[in-house]
RNA sequence: GGGCGGUUAACUCAGCGGGAGAGUGCUACCUUCACACGGUAGAAGUCGUUGGUUCAAAUCCAAUACCGCCCA
């Protein structure tokens, strides 16, 4: 074989990029055939809006480590991408784009801003991608999907028909949460509420015959002009003689009526509430209760409409709140003010004050599917990691609303419903349609508004796999396998798709559901363009590497916790992965002249054993930890098996073979070290796909892509738990004496004289003599000798283990009142710790109640204590 | 008002019934021919508080304090 060079520093830059495209041109992402069951992932969709964030890198780290793992075991695996077209986001970027470019919306035209967002929408989806590709996420590209696309339109389509011919979509005119600034209507859910410091103000209503006053309070005066009652409760006997009475409403000079309804609060400031139905959703329904009038006061723009008196009209709330507040005053109906908390609603895309406002919306009737998604959920058919946001989910659907899915935007899928002014009847079609399905009028005009962009993403696990066409895809990969997704949109999003899925499919969309935890900066803050405090993906990879920053992520990814961050944190991974580089950089320098050997096991030293044992352990405690979705455990079992096992022992034992002059010996030594690396390199590859990736195609007995190698599995074969403990106990001794070196700065050239006592029947004697010298070159002795008698200790400084004591000839250079302080320490400890082990033995309850396993390792314990004690008394009275 | 989560080493967090762990940081020694993005060794914690269950509690239960999130 020839030496293989590596850069002497791990530098991702340098092979990120050509890996990818390697991966592409193989065509290694897609799914393979094979008789196993397929497993796949369809991406939670970004929103062409924007850029990646932080939450988007754990996110699709996260899913590449699943689908990585999957391929890896054979199954034929498919991670499914795409970009949400997300409405009112997107419109709202177009729009403040044009309106720099001093272009209005509204001048341009419908048809020239769609065809502007789609421009908009093309660059940033190649963004999202390239930036998806960048950290390495091995989706199947040839399958991308895109929420607008015209398969998944059709699916839209399909659904909002067939919904309104199982009557699950009506049409009404309703009070809708509206966001005068995105001049939409929201669902209930994309409403904040928020908890802020206002104004009460108690105000004056005269009755009608000017027989006296009666006091209300209210938070929001401008609404008044839209009042059309005043309610009490029913059960208050202050005002049971009013019920009936009419006031004469100040500023809007009409009369209302006062009614009874016992949603209407006793304690709540006088008790009399005005009622303004067309703008609070309490109030609509007492409204309706008592058919009332409902005065719509605001335009869709939130200014003051023609149903209020001249001088308000064109006024924004707050502008008008001070008029009337003004107008209240100097008319005498103003009786005073105070601070006031309560809850408002925000827009949760601009923030603005949400305006209840009456209008006619598009809405699915939600009950029916909300009923089939629990049952699913209580049949067991769907899991989530973790378990608690089962709740979330539940509670939502036992409190479902119905979903107002019209939105009056241009940039989305337009409500495929028309309108006939012939003869007022609507056509409701899966194709469009020129004249009216009733009367067959020409004189027809579809609806302007556009559909929720949920009411695409709810369809997205079966209308990206061909879906409403009965396509391979479907039959294939339908139902899915896991979403991982982040709490924020559990009922946007997740509880919506197992609905759809159970309606159209009859299936849940997939069984597992990975709950993500959220990125935050170091000092817990949720990360956010406006606080500054967000950290690019593109730039961690920039510095540290795509895999640097995958490893760090999934290191950190424990089930259920946030994950606070800062630029530093990457180093983590990026040290790991300076390691891994190092590692494989050291075999492959030392490769020239040996010869690559067929691994045979009937070869093998002890410590050759050992490594295969613990490799075995790290797959099967992988595959464990990936079948609960323990990210943080399967990172750090990887972590552990190559840096200390595999850098800190293995590769450390090797050297001695591998400066041999026996060539024999090298050439075993060497391959067996190339099958550890390249196992490692599978191992490792989920996590950190590039570095094991340049690495693997570098090493001489491999042949094509790791990524299409097969995972390290439990091999029982493998597992020799004395043959581990034996190691355990060198590495328990090798630490001993280098301690002992430390303790009494023995610099670490000089080399030291040792031995090793045994004691008879120490079960690791036989693999203390195989690694004899080994053990020599561990702690830089000169000689070392292993057995049962030694002759002589004189000169020596005694390292206590379990079964054997090794004897280093360093008196002279010892510091002996520290040695016997140490000593002494050591003592009070193990006193304490056999007196707690002796009460347990002696203690009746104990050694009745507890497992005999346990009774056992309490038993070996006081042993392993007496013995360390007898030795260190020993070895004091030595010193003395 | 209802619900959920957190409180473990200086920092960030695992562990969640049987001898307190990791990463970072810190201390000492070491540029020895894989790696100073390194090696070797070390110091560091009444596991928020109070009760209870248990032979045994950081781990289970109940209160409580403080932080945070969600829903109304």
């Amino acid at each position: 074989m020839k030496r293989v060079e590596l850069s002497k520093a791990y530098n991702p830059k340098e092979f990120e990029g050509p890996i990818y495209s390697q991966w592409e041109s193989a065509s290694a992402f897609g799914p393979k055939h094979s008789d196993k069951d397929p497993y796949v992932i369809v991406i939670p969709p970004p929103n062409v809006t924007g850029v990646l964030h932080m939450g988007h890198g754990l996110n699709n780290s996260l899913q590449d480590v699943l689908i990585r793992y999957e391929r890896m075991t054979g199954r034929p695996t498919l991670w499914l991408p795409g970009t949400d077209h997300a409405g009112i986001a997107t419109q709202n970027v177009v729009d403040r784009m044009l309106r720099q470019r001093g272009i209005d919306r509204l001048e341009l035209g419908r048809e020239a801003f769609v065809e502007e967002t789609w421009k908009v929408k093309d660059s940033h989806q190649k963004t999202i991608i390239n930036q998806l590709k960048k950290i390495g996420s091995s989706c199947d590209w040839s399958r991308e999907r895109f929420t607008l696309d015209e398969g998944l339109s059709r699916a839209v389509r399909e659904v909002f028909v067939s919904l309104y011919e199982k009557g699950l979509v009506y049409r009404s005119n309703y009070l809708v949460n509206w966001c005068v600034s995105c001049g939409t209507a929201l669902s209930d859910d994309e409403v904040e509420h928020r908890e802020i410091s206002g104004r009460l103000y108690r105000i004056r209503y005269p009755f009608a015959d000017g027989s006296g006053c009666i006091e209300i309070a209210t938070t929001r005066p401008e609404t008044m002009l839209g009042d059309t009652a005043v309610a009490v409760n029913p059960e208050d006997e202050r005002y049971a003689d009013l019920i009936g009475r009419t006031l004469m409403l100040p500023l809007a000079e009409r009369e209302i009526p006062i009614v009874a309804d016992s949603y209407v609060s006793m304690e709540f400031g006088t008790g009399m509430v005005k009622i303004t139905p067309a703008h609070d959703p309490n109030d609509w329904e007492i409204g309706k209760r008592h058919s009332l009038e409902e005065v719509n006061i605001l335009n869709p723009d939130g200014t003051l409409s023609e149903a209020v008196p001249y001088k308000y009209r064109g006024m924004k709330a707050l502008q008008a709140r001070k008029a009337v507040v003004e107008d209240l005053i100097s008319g005498g109906f103003f009786i005073g003010e105070s601070d006031h908390q309560h809850q408002v609603g925000h827009c949760y895309r601009c923030d603005t004050v949400i305006e209840p406002y009456l209008s006619d919306q598009w809405f699915v009737s939600m009950e029916s599917m909300a009923q089939k998604a629990l049952k699913a959920w209580e049949d067991g058919k769907i899991k989530f990691y973790p378990k608690r946001w089962e709740n979330t989910y539940t509670h939502w659907l036992k409190h479902i609303r119905d979903w107002c899915i019209s939105r009056q935007l241009w940039w989305g899928h337009r409500i495929p419903v028309w309108y006939c002014r012939s003869c007022g009847e609507i056509t409701v079609s899966r194709v469009d349609v020129s004249v009216c399905a009733s009367c067959s009028s020409e004189d027809i005009r579809q609806d302007d508004d556009v559909l929720d962009t949920w009411f695409s993403s709810w369809l997205w696990p079966f209308s990206t796999l061909g879906w409403p066409d009965d396509t391979e895809d479907l039959k294939q990969f339908f139902p899915t396998n896991t979403l991982v997704t982040g709490y924020d949109i559990i009922f946007f999003w997740v509880a919506r798709m197992i609905m759809a899925s159970l309606e159209f499919m009859g299936e849940v969309p997939f069984r597992d559901i990975y709950i993500t935890g959220l990125v935050r900066d170091i000092e817990g803050k949720k990360m956010s363009k406006s606080a500054g405090n967000g950290i690019d993906p593109l730039e961690v990879v920039d510095i540290y590497g795509a895999d640097a920053m995958r490893f760090t992520l999934s290191f950190m990814a424990a089930q259920g916790q946030d994950i606070l961050i800062n630029m530093d944190s990457f180093k983590m991974g990026s040290r790991f992965c300076n390691k891994i580089w190092n590692a494989a950089r050291f075999i492959l320098m030392n490769l020239e002249g040996a010869e690559l050997l067929d691994v045979d096991r009937s070869r093998f030293t002890a410590m050759d054993r050992w490594i295969f044992h613990r490799l075995s352990e790290a797959a099967g405690q992988t595959a464990a930890a990936f079948s609960s979705f323990r990210f943080n455990d399967a990172s750090q079992t990887v972590y552990e098996f190559f840096w200390n096992d595999v850098c800190d022992w293995y590769i450390e034992a090797s050297k001695p073979s591998l400066y041999s002059s026996d060539a024999d010996e090298r050439n075993r030594c060497v391959s067996v070290l190339l099958e550890v690396l390249k196992q490692s390199m599978s191992l490792l590859h989920p996590f950190v796909p590039f570095i094991t990736e340049e690495i693997y195609q570098k090493l001489p007995n491999t042949e094509g892509l790791v990524i299409e190698a097969p995972y390290p599995v439990y091999r029982k074969e493998d597992i020799d738990a004395a043959n581990a403990d034996a190691a355990s106990r060198m590495q328990e001794a090798v630490r001993g004496i280098r301690t002992l070196r430390s303790e009494f700065t023995i610099p670490p050239e000089k080399k030291i004289k040792a031995v090793i006592r045994t004691e008879p029947g120490f079960p690791a004697a036989a693999f203390f003599q195989q690694h004899r010298s080994l053990i020599a070159s561990f702690v830089n002795a000169e000689s070392l000798e292993i057995a049962e008698h030694i002759d002589d200790a004189a000169g020596s400084v005694p390292v206590s283990g379990i079964g054997y004591e090794a004897l280093v000839y360093v008196r002279d250079s010892i510091d002996v009142e520290k040695e016997t302080a140490k000593l002494k320490k050591e003592q009070k400890q193990l006193s304490s710790q056999l007196k707690s082990v002796q009460g347990k033995l002696s203690n009746d309850a104990f050694l009745s109640r507890a497992p005999a396993s346990v009774i056992e390792k309490e038993q070996g314990k006081q042993q392993e204590f007496e013995e360390r004690l007898e030795k260190i008394s020993r070895y004091l009275s030595d010193l003395a």
